[in-house]
DNA sequence: GGCCATCCCTAATACGTATTGGTTCCTGGT
DNA sequence: ACCAGGAACCAATACGTATTAGGGATGGCC
């Protein structure tokens, strides 16, 4: 460190004047200011590698997505997510690294040549749907710290995440269809059995529950992969007294898609004919219909992942930190009472 | 290095294994794979720090931006570029590092507390108009490979940038008013004298120069900070002959808003009585007129930024990378002939 | 047996900082 | 004159990696 051979002085000295606030105080006020003159002339700076080298922390926090975050047609889906977790970063002086490059041959994969790549980072957040469950595992296993952006489960680990509460608000949706009238109620879930939509059929039965419908008289129908649902369907459900759909929204938006298409199809009307309710966000197209739904806390979500992430750097019991954040119902106007002659 | 110890060999060996590509064929392949298998088991990553502070590689390029990226308001500007960036950054396998956190008492500084805090990347890109120029210079000094999103000077520097070509397309906007008859045009810049500034001023004269008009029949004024623009600045330039604006935006789209105030306050109509062209893009609001403008290459700008960073960290000439892009003219409904009577 | 080449590995070092125990020097008190 | 104690600084070390010179072992060749 030439600085110290211009001053006079030993390199530690140096390094306490220029980064010491607590010890700083014991060195001559004298030799503080010619150190500062000194690296002022200089032009130096302080090598961030070497000063993190030294600290063990790096003060950056990693953000990992199973999908990309940055597509064009998903970008105002994980916008959101992005920009709450870049906010909170940046409030508690932290770095932001986005791991764009984990893939693997096409797929992302946190383990790309056997090495993990997020341990750059003092923690990580994670977010996607379409995840790998072994990767996962073994990121538990050699406790690295993460939060998950959404409900995840993995064998004989609890680990932590910071979800929308897809229970409660789908319990109270089924409520508010009760308070119209309806008796028979769908609940058209995604094939694939993820937790999202296990949270939302457990919300789906709840409600049943409380508004004292039997599991019976409702059903629950799974949207297989090529996502079409046949007018004919829709049909076949009015006729057995289902007057209200709960839909569940998938990535592509396709459920929903389908269920118009199908309505038309049968010419149902929505709502005189069927209420619709989307369990989640809308599609991002333009002309959408103004759905009932719940909408996701999508900004805060990624607020809270960081601030549970860095209390899990620093206090590290190894409990996870669970976190459900409610839901914002707007009632649209796809519901209604159901049709004459069919409330009972 | 508990996995040397573990495998039994010494911690250069276990080097050579992990990073060298070039010089790990004269390691055993027994002890190479004793090794990669240890490294697994241990979930063992490299310490980028480490790695880069002995002058290595760490695989990750820094995004600085002197005004934070992510408000909302600013997001639909800054956002394009981020997105080339992202996607430059993932092609090419590296990780894009965010620095969100380099807040230094409200203002957004690079040295914040003396420390370089973009030397944990390999290189950084650089973006945003309220830059410090002594940050920058300082960054020049300690030559630290970066790329500037927009032409940037520093005194006694060469840098490199890739730049929206806002000379071509002034010069041509003038032409295009030109060949309708325009021969006595204002332009409204902004206060500050920035480079984004400088550019369509040089662009506004090549225009002139290009088409015939003298210099003298035409003006240049310069909006203050309030950004106010009254109904009686703009009568007066019209009585002096003036038939068409071409207004510099501003970052809050204050100075075409002032255009269109002053304009209805001064009863003209756009284009009937006077044309108007916007020299960039247009606000984001929803209601806005389809203004006659140019539009900028924003993603493509950040994907050639992070080309040329490569460029720059993989064959380190001392030489600058210095890009201009074409700008996309876009005719809109602002500009008509000059009214009738003053074509001359 | 002596010599050299080859192969595989180790030891040492540098990178730039933060920290700690220790040393020197000075001041003041007895 | 001696010691206590504090102020101001230094030397040494650790952080984890990449690199280089070199060393020990082995084998081949004359």
């Amino acid at each position: 460190m030439d600085i110290a051979r211009r001053v006079g002085v030993s390199q530690g000295t140096v390094s306490l004047v220029i980064s010491g606030g607590a010890a700083s105080d014991q060195v001559a006020e004298k030799t503080r200011r010619a150190v500062l003159q000194a690296a002022a002339e200089l032009g130096y700076t302080v090598n961030a590698a070497a000063r993190r080298l030294k600290g063990g922390r790096t003060r950056m926090l990693g953000l990992y997505t199973f999908e990309p975050v940055f597509p064009v047609d998903q970008r105002d889906f994980y916008f959101p997510f992005l920009l709450g977790v870049e906010e909170a970063t940046a409030r508690y002086g932290y770095d932001l690294l986005l791991f764009s490059s984990a893939t693997d041959g096409g797929t992302r994969r946190i383990y790309a040549g056997g090495v993990n790549r997020l341990k750059v980072a003092d923690g990580c957040v994670l977010l996607g749907r379409h995840l790998h469950r072994d990767d996962l595992a073994a990121l538990v296993h050699e406790d690295f710290p993460f939060v998950f952006i959404g409900r995840r489960e993995v064998p004989d680990a609890e680990l932590s995440y910071v979800a929308a509460d897809y229970v409660g608000a789908t319990r109270d949706m089924v409520r508010t269809l009760a308070d119209r009238g309806h008796r028979h109620l769908a609940y058209l879930k995604l094939s694939g059995d993820q937790e999202p939509t296990r949270d939302r059929e457990a919300g789906f039965r709840q409600g049943l529950g409380d508004v004292g419908i039997p599991e019976e008289s409702s059903m629950v129908h799974t949207v297989d992969d090529s996502g079409v649902i046949t007018g004919d369907l829709l049909r076949g459900w009015l006729s057995t007294g289902v007057t209200a759909l709960l839909v569940e929204p998938s990535e592509d938006d396709s459920t929903i898609v389908a269920v118009e298409r199908a309505a038309a199809e049968a010419a149902v009307r929505i709502p005189e004919d069927c209420s619709v309710v989307l369990l989640g966000d809308p599609p991002l197209g333009e002309r959408a219909r103004d759905w009932t739904r719940f909408s996701l806390p999508r900004e805060q979500m990624g607020r809270e992942a960081v601030r549970l992430l860095l209390d899990l750097l620093d206090n590290d019991d190894g409990e996870p930190r669970q976190l459900n954040l409610a839901c914002t119902p707007i009632l649209g106007v796809s519901i209604a009472e159901p049709p004459a002659g069919l409330t009972s």
